[in-house]
DNA sequence: CTCGTGACGGGGG
DNA sequence: TCCCCCGCCACGA
């Protein structure tokens, strides 16, 4: 069983629609200050990590649109299959365009996580 | 309790 | 744009 911490960040992604990535910055902000518990990117990617390879891990992204699953940002790795899978394109760079799949919750969608 | 380790990110060069 | 530095903090040894 996952902690409470980690129980926010799992039902926040977990809304996340197929074909679309938030960043973990990003979920981060969100969540800050939710039961009392600070939130940072990297301790966001600490618990995405821990799922291992449960749905939805791999949509959540870094902030420059890309898999931080592999050392270097090369196409191929798994993160990125899969998200293309799902309709998500990248670039040469191994980037995909936060402006077009960054998906952001709606006030009704946070309240449902808290 | 301390310490090392990241699937992070922003800022400066 | 890329690279490096550094603050960030949960987690496990």
């Amino acid at each position: 069983m996952a902690s409470a911490y980690r129980e926010y960040i799992y039902r926040l992604a977990g809304l996340i629609p197929r074909g679309r990535v938030m960043t973990y910055g990003q979920i981060a902000e969100l969540l800050d200050g939710v039961n009392n518990n600070r939130y940072t990117a990297q301790t966001v990617g600490w618990a995405m990590h821990a799922l291992g390879d449960q749905e939805p891990w791999q949509r959540v992204i870094n902030a420059s649109g890309g898999c931080s699953t592999s050392k270097v940002m090369v196409p191929g790795n798994k993160q990125q299959f899969l998200l293309e899978q799902e309709g998500v394109e990248f670039n040469s760079q191994a980037r995909c365009n936060l402006e077009k799949y960054l998906w952001i919750p709606t006030d009704a969608d946070m309240e449902s996580v808290r």
